[in-house]
DNA sequence: GCTCAATAGTTCGTATGTGGAAGTATTCAT
DNA sequence: ATGAATACTTCCACATACGAACTATTGAGC
Protein backbone atom coordinates (compact mmCIF):
# COMPACT_ATOMS: atom_id res chain seq x y z
CA UNK A 1 0.00 0.00 0.00
CA UNK A 2 2.84 2.15 0.82
CA UNK A 3 4.22 1.25 -2.41
CA UNK A 4 1.28 2.72 -4.07
CA UNK A 5 1.59 5.60 -2.48
CA UNK A 6 4.53 6.32 -3.34
CA UNK A 7 4.40 5.53 -6.75
CA UNK A 8 1.19 8.55 -6.86
CA UNK A 9 3.90 10.71 -5.40
CA UNK A 10 6.58 9.82 -8.21
CA UNK A 11 3.68 10.44 -10.70
CA UNK A 12 2.85 13.67 -9.17
CA UNK A 13 6.02 15.11 -9.13
CA UNK A 14 7.04 14.50 -12.53
CA UNK A 15 3.14 14.60 -14.01
CA UNK A 16 4.28 17.24 -15.81
CA UNK A 17 6.08 15.12 -17.92
CA UNK A 18 3.08 12.45 -17.86
CA UNK A 19 0.43 14.60 -18.52
CA UNK A 20 1.91 17.47 -20.20
CA UNK A 21 3.57 15.66 -23.59
CA UNK A 22 3.97 19.65 -24.74
CA UNK A 23 7.50 19.57 -22.36
CA UNK A 24 9.23 17.73 -24.34
CA UNK A 25 6.86 17.07 -27.43
CA UNK A 26 7.59 20.82 -29.25
CA UNK A 27 4.94 20.61 -31.54
CA UNK A 28 4.95 24.28 -31.50
CA UNK A 29 1.05 24.29 -33.09
CA UNK A 30 -1.75 26.28 -32.67
CA UNK A 31 -3.66 22.78 -32.30
CA UNK A 32 -5.02 21.71 -28.91
CA UNK A 33 -4.65 18.54 -27.76
CA UNK A 34 -7.91 17.72 -28.80
CA UNK A 35 -7.78 18.84 -32.39
CA UNK A 36 -4.41 16.86 -32.61
CA UNK A 37 -5.91 13.19 -31.33
CA UNK A 38 -8.74 13.76 -33.69
CA UNK A 39 -6.43 15.00 -36.84
CA UNK A 40 -4.11 12.05 -36.02
CA UNK A 41 -6.97 9.01 -35.57
CA UNK A 42 -8.99 10.31 -39.10
CA UNK A 43 -5.36 10.03 -41.18
CA UNK A 44 -5.56 6.63 -38.65
CA UNK A 45 -8.61 5.43 -40.61
CA UNK A 46 -8.57 7.23 -43.68
CA UNK A 47 -12.05 8.76 -42.88
CA UNK A 48 -14.61 8.43 -39.64
CA UNK A 49 -18.26 9.75 -39.40
CA UNK A 50 -18.99 11.89 -36.56
CA UNK A 51 -20.08 9.01 -34.03
CA UNK A 52 -17.01 7.09 -34.48
CA UNK A 53 -14.69 10.31 -33.66
CA UNK A 54 -16.88 10.77 -30.89
CA UNK A 55 -16.21 7.46 -29.53
CA UNK A 56 -12.57 7.34 -30.38
CA UNK A 57 -11.59 10.54 -27.97
CA UNK A 58 -14.35 9.93 -25.51
CA UNK A 59 -16.26 13.30 -25.80
CA UNK A 60 -19.83 13.60 -26.60
CA UNK A 61 -21.43 14.42 -29.94
CA UNK A 62 -22.05 18.10 -29.15
CA UNK A 63 -18.46 18.29 -28.42
CA UNK A 64 -17.43 16.56 -31.34
CA UNK A 65 -19.22 18.56 -33.79
CA UNK A 66 -17.60 22.08 -32.22
CA UNK A 67 -14.31 20.43 -33.23
CA UNK A 68 -15.02 19.52 -36.24
CA UNK A 69 -16.49 22.33 -37.20
CA UNK A 70 -13.62 24.37 -36.37
CA UNK A 71 -11.04 22.20 -38.19
CA UNK A 72 -13.13 22.27 -41.08
CA UNK A 73 -12.90 25.87 -41.29
CA UNK A 74 -9.33 26.03 -40.25
CA UNK A 75 -9.06 24.16 -43.29
CA UNK A 76 -7.48 20.45 -42.35
CA UNK A 77 -10.80 18.71 -42.44
CA UNK A 78 -13.49 17.91 -45.14
CA UNK A 79 -17.44 16.85 -44.22
CA UNK A 80 -19.51 15.37 -46.33
CA UNK A 81 -23.02 13.65 -46.09
CA UNK A 82 -23.40 10.09 -47.14
CA UNK A 83 -25.82 9.65 -50.28
CA UNK A 84 -26.63 6.13 -48.97
CA UNK A 85 -27.91 7.78 -45.47
CA UNK A 86 -28.28 10.98 -45.32
CA UNK A 87 -28.03 11.63 -41.06
CA UNK A 88 -24.47 9.95 -41.63
CA UNK A 89 -21.53 13.07 -41.79
CA UNK A 90 -18.42 11.55 -42.96
CA UNK A 91 -15.32 13.29 -41.98
CA UNK A 92 -11.71 13.11 -43.99
CA UNK A 93 -8.54 14.95 -44.06
CA UNK A 94 -7.47 18.13 -46.67
CA UNK A 95 -4.74 17.88 -48.38
CA UNK A 96 -3.51 20.74 -45.89
CA UNK A 97 -4.68 18.52 -43.38
CA UNK A 98 -2.51 15.75 -44.19
CA UNK A 99 0.56 18.34 -45.02
CA UNK A 100 -0.20 18.81 -41.34
CA UNK A 101 0.16 14.97 -39.99
CA UNK A 102 2.71 14.35 -41.61
CA UNK A 103 4.67 17.11 -39.78
CA UNK A 104 3.32 16.22 -36.39
CA UNK A 105 3.98 12.25 -37.14
CA UNK A 106 7.96 13.01 -38.20
CA UNK A 107 8.00 15.30 -34.68
CA UNK A 108 6.16 12.70 -32.40
CA UNK A 109 8.25 9.90 -34.06
CA UNK A 110 11.60 12.17 -33.14
CA UNK A 111 10.72 11.75 -29.67
CA UNK A 112 9.88 8.30 -29.85
CA UNK A 113 13.25 7.69 -31.01
CA UNK A 114 14.76 9.36 -28.41
CA UNK A 115 12.99 8.03 -26.10
CA UNK A 116 13.60 4.56 -27.92
CA UNK A 117 17.45 5.28 -27.43
CA UNK A 118 17.52 5.32 -23.60
CA UNK A 119 15.92 1.30 -23.68
CA UNK A 120 18.08 -1.97 -24.19
CA UNK A 121 16.53 -4.21 -26.55
CA UNK A 122 15.25 -6.41 -23.78
CA UNK A 123 13.60 -3.28 -22.08
CA UNK A 124 11.75 -2.38 -24.94
CA UNK A 125 10.16 -5.95 -25.38
CA UNK A 126 9.46 -5.91 -21.90
CA UNK A 127 8.10 -2.52 -21.89
CA UNK A 128 5.70 -3.34 -24.89
CA UNK A 129 4.75 -6.44 -23.43
CA UNK A 130 3.76 -4.93 -19.89
CA UNK A 131 1.73 -2.24 -22.06
CA UNK A 132 0.05 -4.76 -24.31
CA UNK A 133 -1.18 -6.89 -21.35
CA UNK A 134 -2.08 -3.56 -19.35
CA UNK A 135 -4.53 -2.76 -22.17
CA UNK A 136 -6.16 -5.77 -22.96
CA UNK A 137 -6.92 -6.63 -19.03
CA UNK A 138 -8.36 -3.43 -19.49
CA UNK A 139 -10.44 -3.78 -22.96
CA UNK A 140 -11.28 -7.03 -20.91
CA UNK A 141 -13.07 -5.50 -17.86
CA UNK A 142 -14.42 -3.14 -20.24
CA UNK A 143 -16.05 -5.73 -21.75
CA UNK A 144 -17.31 -7.41 -18.73
CA UNK A 145 -18.55 -4.65 -16.97
CA UNK A 146 -20.72 -3.87 -20.25
CA UNK A 147 -21.81 -7.64 -19.72
CA UNK A 148 -22.80 -7.28 -16.39
CA UNK A 149 -24.21 -3.86 -16.84
CA UNK A 150 -26.90 -5.29 -19.72
CA UNK A 151 -27.56 -8.65 -17.76
CA UNK A 152 -28.64 -6.62 -14.67
CA UNK A 153 -30.72 -4.49 -17.53
CA UNK A 154 -31.88 -7.74 -18.65
CA UNK A 155 -33.09 -9.05 -15.37
CA UNK A 156 -34.97 -5.62 -14.31
CA UNK A 157 -36.91 -5.98 -17.37
CA UNK A 158 -37.55 -9.64 -16.94
CA UNK A 159 -39.04 -8.95 -13.77
CA UNK B 1 11.48 3.79 -38.36
CA UNK B 2 8.02 1.31 -39.36
CA UNK B 3 8.27 0.47 -36.25
CA UNK B 4 7.54 4.19 -34.78
CA UNK B 5 4.26 4.15 -36.65
CA UNK B 6 3.40 0.98 -35.83
CA UNK B 7 3.81 2.52 -31.87
CA UNK B 8 2.07 5.79 -32.77
CA UNK B 9 -1.07 3.67 -34.31
CA UNK B 10 -1.31 0.95 -31.66
CA UNK B 11 -1.35 4.42 -29.25
CA UNK B 12 -4.26 5.93 -31.45
CA UNK B 13 -5.79 2.25 -31.31
CA UNK B 14 -5.72 2.69 -27.57
CA UNK B 15 -5.85 6.18 -27.18
CA UNK B 16 -8.84 6.16 -24.63
CA UNK B 17 -6.90 3.91 -22.20
CA UNK B 18 -4.08 6.09 -22.37
CA UNK B 19 -4.85 9.77 -22.72
CA UNK B 20 -8.08 9.14 -21.06
CA UNK B 21 -7.69 7.38 -17.74
CA UNK B 22 -11.37 8.32 -16.93
CA UNK B 23 -12.31 5.26 -19.12
CA UNK B 24 -10.69 3.34 -15.99
CA UNK B 25 -10.58 5.14 -12.98
CA UNK B 26 -14.23 5.57 -12.32
CA UNK B 27 -13.51 8.67 -10.41
CA UNK B 28 -16.93 9.78 -10.55
CA UNK B 29 -16.15 13.19 -9.13
CA UNK B 30 -17.31 16.87 -10.64
CA UNK B 31 -13.75 17.87 -10.53
CA UNK B 32 -12.13 18.26 -13.90
CA UNK B 33 -8.89 16.81 -14.49
CA UNK B 34 -6.80 20.00 -13.91
CA UNK B 35 -8.88 20.35 -10.77
CA UNK B 36 -8.10 16.85 -9.56
CA UNK B 37 -4.36 17.26 -10.37
CA UNK B 38 -4.21 20.86 -8.54
CA UNK B 39 -6.13 19.21 -5.61
CA UNK B 40 -3.40 16.45 -5.15
CA UNK B 41 0.13 18.22 -5.68
CA UNK B 42 -1.43 20.68 -3.17
CA UNK B 43 -1.93 17.74 -0.97
CA UNK B 44 1.48 16.48 -2.03
CA UNK B 45 3.31 19.49 -0.95
CA UNK B 46 1.07 20.41 2.43
CA UNK B 47 0.92 23.99 1.13
CA UNK B 48 1.57 26.05 -2.35
CA UNK B 49 1.58 29.65 -3.61
CA UNK B 50 -0.21 30.38 -6.94
CA UNK B 51 2.87 30.29 -9.33
CA UNK B 52 4.32 26.86 -8.00
CA UNK B 53 1.03 25.56 -8.74
CA UNK B 54 1.04 27.24 -12.06
CA UNK B 55 4.56 25.86 -12.60
CA UNK B 56 3.54 22.33 -11.79
CA UNK B 57 0.52 22.13 -13.38
CA UNK B 58 1.93 24.02 -16.65
CA UNK B 59 -0.52 26.36 -16.97
CA UNK B 60 -0.39 30.27 -16.90
CA UNK B 61 -0.85 32.39 -13.39
CA UNK B 62 -4.32 34.02 -14.93
CA UNK B 63 -5.50 29.96 -15.47
CA UNK B 64 -4.25 29.38 -12.04
CA UNK B 65 -6.41 32.19 -10.43
CA UNK B 66 -9.94 30.68 -12.06
CA UNK B 67 -9.14 27.58 -11.27
CA UNK B 68 -7.95 27.54 -7.32
CA UNK B 69 -11.05 30.39 -7.09
CA UNK B 70 -13.38 28.30 -8.63
CA UNK B 71 -12.17 24.97 -5.77
CA UNK B 72 -11.90 27.86 -3.16
CA UNK B 73 -15.64 28.63 -3.82
CA UNK B 74 -16.31 24.56 -3.73
CA UNK B 75 -15.06 24.59 -0.51
CA UNK B 76 -11.75 22.40 -1.46
CA UNK B 77 -8.92 24.77 -0.93
CA UNK B 78 -8.26 28.03 1.55
CA UNK B 79 -6.47 31.06 0.44
CA UNK B 80 -4.13 33.10 2.79
CA UNK B 81 -1.97 36.34 1.74
CA UNK B 82 1.22 35.69 3.14
CA UNK B 83 2.17 38.47 5.98
CA UNK B 84 6.07 38.22 5.10
CA UNK B 85 5.67 38.98 1.71
CA UNK B 86 1.54 40.68 0.65
CA UNK B 87 2.11 39.94 -2.87
CA UNK B 88 2.23 36.01 -2.40
CA UNK B 89 -0.62 34.00 -1.89
CA UNK B 90 -0.71 30.54 -0.08
CA UNK B 91 -2.62 28.02 -1.36
CA UNK B 92 -3.72 24.86 1.38
CA UNK B 93 -6.94 22.05 1.49
CA UNK B 94 -9.43 22.35 3.48
CA UNK B 95 -10.66 19.80 5.71
CA UNK B 96 -13.44 18.71 3.24
CA UNK B 97 -10.66 19.12 0.41
CA UNK B 98 -8.30 16.80 2.32
CA UNK B 99 -11.61 14.02 2.86
CA UNK B 100 -12.15 14.52 -0.94
CA UNK B 101 -8.62 13.46 -1.71
CA UNK B 102 -8.22 10.35 0.51
CA UNK B 103 -10.91 9.27 -1.75
CA UNK B 104 -9.41 10.34 -4.95
CA UNK B 105 -6.44 8.38 -3.70
CA UNK B 106 -7.95 5.61 -2.66
CA UNK B 107 -9.49 5.25 -6.07
CA UNK B 108 -6.42 5.86 -7.47
CA UNK B 109 -4.37 2.72 -5.47
CA UNK B 110 -7.26 0.87 -6.29
CA UNK B 111 -6.84 0.95 -10.14
CA UNK B 112 -3.14 1.00 -9.88
CA UNK B 113 -3.15 -2.18 -7.57
CA UNK B 114 -5.27 -3.80 -10.53
CA UNK B 115 -2.65 -3.05 -12.98
CA UNK B 116 0.10 -4.23 -10.54
CA UNK B 117 -1.55 -7.16 -10.14
CA UNK B 118 -1.26 -8.05 -13.65
CA UNK B 119 2.76 -7.51 -13.52
CA UNK B 120 5.40 -10.26 -12.14
CA UNK B 121 7.91 -8.96 -9.73
CA UNK B 122 10.49 -8.44 -12.46
CA UNK B 123 7.97 -6.57 -14.99
CA UNK B 124 7.10 -4.27 -12.03
CA UNK B 125 11.10 -3.80 -11.25
CA UNK B 126 12.04 -3.31 -15.16
CA UNK B 127 8.99 -0.59 -15.69
CA UNK B 128 10.07 1.31 -13.17
CA UNK B 129 13.43 1.23 -14.10
CA UNK B 130 12.52 2.21 -17.30
CA UNK B 131 10.19 5.55 -16.38
CA UNK B 132 12.81 6.47 -13.86
CA UNK B 133 15.42 6.29 -16.52
CA UNK B 134 12.45 8.42 -19.17
CA UNK B 135 12.03 10.71 -16.98
CA UNK B 136 15.70 10.99 -15.96
CA UNK B 137 16.87 11.93 -19.38
CA UNK B 138 13.90 14.65 -19.88
CA UNK B 139 14.77 16.29 -17.04
CA UNK B 140 18.30 16.44 -18.03
CA UNK B 141 17.43 17.27 -21.84
CA UNK B 142 15.45 20.70 -20.05
CA UNK B 143 18.47 21.25 -18.04
CA UNK B 144 20.76 21.19 -21.05
CA UNK B 145 18.72 23.31 -23.01
CA UNK B 146 17.98 25.83 -20.23
CA UNK B 147 21.39 26.15 -20.43
CA UNK B 148 21.87 26.57 -24.10
CA UNK B 149 19.24 28.88 -24.01
CA UNK B 150 21.22 30.92 -21.47
CA UNK B 151 24.66 30.41 -23.07
CA UNK B 152 23.20 32.29 -26.09
CA UNK B 153 21.80 34.91 -24.11
CA UNK B 154 25.05 35.55 -22.84
CA UNK B 155 26.81 36.01 -25.78
CA UNK B 156 24.52 38.40 -27.37
CA UNK B 157 24.65 40.06 -24.59
CA UNK B 158 28.45 39.91 -24.41
CA UNK B 159 28.45 40.97 -27.82
C1' DG C 1 -48.06 2.57 -46.95
C1' DC C 2 -48.14 4.46 -42.37
C1' DT C 3 -46.44 5.09 -37.74
C1' DC C 4 -43.16 5.66 -34.54
C1' DA C 5 -38.87 4.26 -32.24
C1' DA C 6 -34.21 4.59 -33.12
C1' DT C 7 -30.41 6.86 -35.05
C1' DA C 8 -27.19 10.74 -36.58
C1' DG C 9 -26.05 15.00 -35.94
C1' DT C 10 -26.83 20.16 -34.70
C1' DT C 11 -28.00 23.99 -31.76
C1' DC C 12 -28.27 26.18 -27.40
C1' DG C 13 -27.02 27.38 -22.81
C1' DT C 14 -23.91 27.06 -19.11
C1' DA C 15 -19.58 26.07 -16.90
C1' DT C 16 -14.80 25.48 -17.25
C1' DG C 17 -10.28 25.83 -19.40
C1' DT C 18 -6.67 28.33 -22.19
C1' DG C 19 -3.64 31.96 -22.51
C1' DG C 20 -2.07 36.63 -23.63
C1' DA C 21 -2.46 41.54 -22.46
C1' DA C 22 -3.09 44.88 -19.18
C1' DG C 23 -3.62 46.00 -14.71
C1' DT C 24 -2.74 46.48 -9.30
C1' DA C 25 0.06 45.79 -5.32
C1' DT C 26 4.31 44.69 -3.25
C1' DT C 27 9.27 43.95 -2.75
C1' DC C 28 13.87 45.13 -3.24
C1' DA C 29 18.10 46.83 -5.68
C1' DT C 30 20.14 51.06 -6.71
C1' DA D 1 13.02 58.02 -3.55
C1' DT D 2 12.75 55.57 -7.76
C1' DG D 3 11.92 52.14 -10.83
C1' DA D 4 12.65 47.32 -12.21
C1' DA D 5 11.16 42.98 -10.90
C1' DT D 6 7.88 40.01 -8.90
C1' DA D 7 3.22 37.95 -7.57
C1' DC D 8 -1.07 37.80 -8.67
C1' DT D 9 -5.74 39.41 -10.63
C1' DT D 10 -8.81 41.03 -14.13
C1' DC D 11 -10.31 41.22 -18.72
C1' DC D 12 -11.17 39.31 -23.05
C1' DA D 13 -11.71 36.13 -26.87
C1' DC D 14 -11.82 31.63 -27.98
C1' DA D 15 -11.96 26.49 -27.20
C1' DT D 16 -13.77 22.53 -24.80
C1' DA D 17 -17.18 19.88 -22.18
C1' DC D 18 -21.67 18.27 -21.78
C1' DG D 19 -26.64 17.74 -21.20
C1' DA D 20 -31.08 19.06 -23.04
C1' DA D 21 -33.76 19.98 -26.83
C1' DC D 22 -34.12 19.99 -31.44
C1' DT D 23 -34.22 18.57 -36.75
C1' DA D 24 -33.76 15.15 -40.23
C1' DT D 25 -33.49 10.50 -41.68
C1' DT D 26 -33.82 5.50 -41.51
C1' DG D 27 -35.99 1.26 -40.80
C1' DA D 28 -38.76 -2.12 -37.95
C1' DG D 29 -43.30 -3.41 -37.21
C1' DC D 30 -47.90 -3.55 -38.34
Amino acid sequence: MAGETKLLDFFLDNLRKVFYPEEWIDLDLELSKSQLLAMLIIDRHGELIMSQIADYLNIPLSTTTGLVNRLVKSGYLRRERSESDRRIVAIQLTETGKTLVVNIKETINQYVERIDRLLSDEERETLMHIFVKVIEALNKEKQDYTAEVESNINKIEIE
